[in-house]
DNA sequence: GAAATTTCTTGCGATTATCGCAAACTTAAG
DNA sequence: CTTAAGTTTGCGATAATCGCAAGAAATTTC
């Protein structure tokens, strides 16, 4: 009997093990998948689109669609599907769950009224650093067309690195011998022995600086939130490479985000 | 035979009619259910909880839970769940999606700097006025507490009203004539004829102004983005009430603001 | 500290939702 | 106009899900 249904384990990634677990639900799974298909680079798709990406039956993949169209969650408009804003709910409620709007975005906010500078906090999420918020004060045009959501390399970038840093050795030692180098900038570091080393002086500086690796001329600062392997996140700041080529700019941004990171913390955020 | 498993369709809602639809997912549904039961007041739950919430047998709602840790929108730790960060690539993909970070968010800067005021984005979305997007110049403490993903009431702010005010009439007016008023402050309007004439106001002047309303001595503006009858969004900044007293802050709002519907309009993000 | 209560986990068989196919139908392309 | 690609619908086989109920594990109460 040809088995044309396989087990499903997210978009496009194929079935190797067949673990019959009684305990995850094949159909929320698809439907997550569903739901996942749509990212930046794909944020309107027909049908058919997503049944390719996410290796559904078209069948299955309209009723899912359909589904996710009744929750409000996607709109229909002719044969495209597209998110709709209230993704931004369940968002929300992540957000201020975790006390974001009272208790974090006025300490970054004052962190980044000291430094004059946008401060962005970051945490740890599958091969990147995933911001999560932002300091409300004057948007510099550095980190121009990065939001909440957005996900940042993990080697070419000092919040990324600073992670690294910061969590789990063994999981970075995973992370960067396995995964597949992209260079963003001619400075970039792909090798993974001097990535090894640029990690290794993070985690005894306690913090990161990364200059022109993902973009060119933008140096970034970052300091760990949390202990020394459970990192919690990630504060950093980021400007033209210049400006932190001045000892004391780098100096003061470490000494404010570093208090920032201790404030949060003791706020129990963390 | 006792119907125990009753058909579903979100949480706590009982099941009224049962439209055997082939095209939409139960289990789906159900999943998603479990995961919209995390908000803002109950970020952290355990599986009974949940399974009350959600309505569902706690042997479901465990399954569904299970499923979501596995793909990692929620952890677990010890006996209570919580939503990770994972929950904001969604949004992500949705703000990146849209142009968000590269076209809206200058505008909103833009209007903010000329204004010298938090500029904000709201688009409808059931019963409310939904928060997507922030100017990032300087949070002026009014909006406290307030983030992307936030949700404002319909019917006692700027953005609420011009919301209404701008979409569909017959929506407007049904909501009007059964949402239940709740008085924010002492100001709030809470008769429903009183109501419908801010809102025609509205309409009329195409803008909304609504004073302590919603938070006491907070004056809020708000103009469209989009048709009449099919609005997309609304802008709206808000500030002391005595700062709009002066007629002439209020109509440089108005003006930069209508400026501002137009740019986005005109960037075709709307 | 033991009993009582609540919560969580697991197994199981009945039920039924879901699946993929294939055919009908629609829209786009050549 | 013909061909191809995409979308919708029906259908029956299959397998996933369901709620229950019993057992295990905490948590609370006395």
């Amino acid at each position: 009997m040809p088995r044309t249904g396989e087990r499903f384990d997210g978009i496009g990634k194929l079935p190797k093990e067949t673990p019959p677990n009684r305990d995850i639900s094949l159909t929320f799974l698809k439907g997550m998948s569903v739901l996942k298909a749509f990212d930046e680079d794909n944020s309107h798709m027909t049908l058919s689109e997503i049944g390719r990406r996410t290796g559904l039956d078209p069948a299955a993949a309209r009723r899912l669609l359909l589904t996710l169209v009744h929750l409000g969650y996607v709109r229909r408009e002719g044969r495209v599907f597209s998110l709709t804003p209230r993704i931004l709910v369940l968002a929300g409620s992540f957000l201020r769950g975790n006390q974001f709007g009272r208790v974090i975005q006025p300490l970054l906010n004052g962190a980044a009224a000291e430094l004059g500078r946008e401060v962005i906090l970051a945490m740890p999420e599958e091969g990147g650093a995933l911001m999560v918020a932002q300091s409300t004060l004057r948007n510099t045009g550095v980190t121009f067309g990065f939001t909440i959501g957005s996900r940042l390399p993990l080697f070419h970038t000092a919040m990324g690195r600073m992670l690294l840093a910061w969590g789990d050795p063994e999981a970075a030692e995973a992370e960067i011998a396995t995964a597949e180098l992209e260079a963003y900038t001619a400075a970039s570091v792909t090798e993974r022995d001097a990535l090894r080393a640029a990690v290794a002086e993070a985690a005894a500086q306690g913090c990161a600086v990364v200059a022109g690796e993902f973009e060119s001329g933008v140096t970034g600062v970052a300091v760990p939130v949390g202990r020394k392997g459970a990192v919690r996140a990630v504060l950093g700041v980021s400007d033209a490479e210049d400006v932190f080529a001045e000892e004391s700019a780098l100096e003061a941004s470490k000494v404010v985000l570093r208090r920032c990171a201790r404030d949060l913390m003791q706020a129990g955020v963390f």
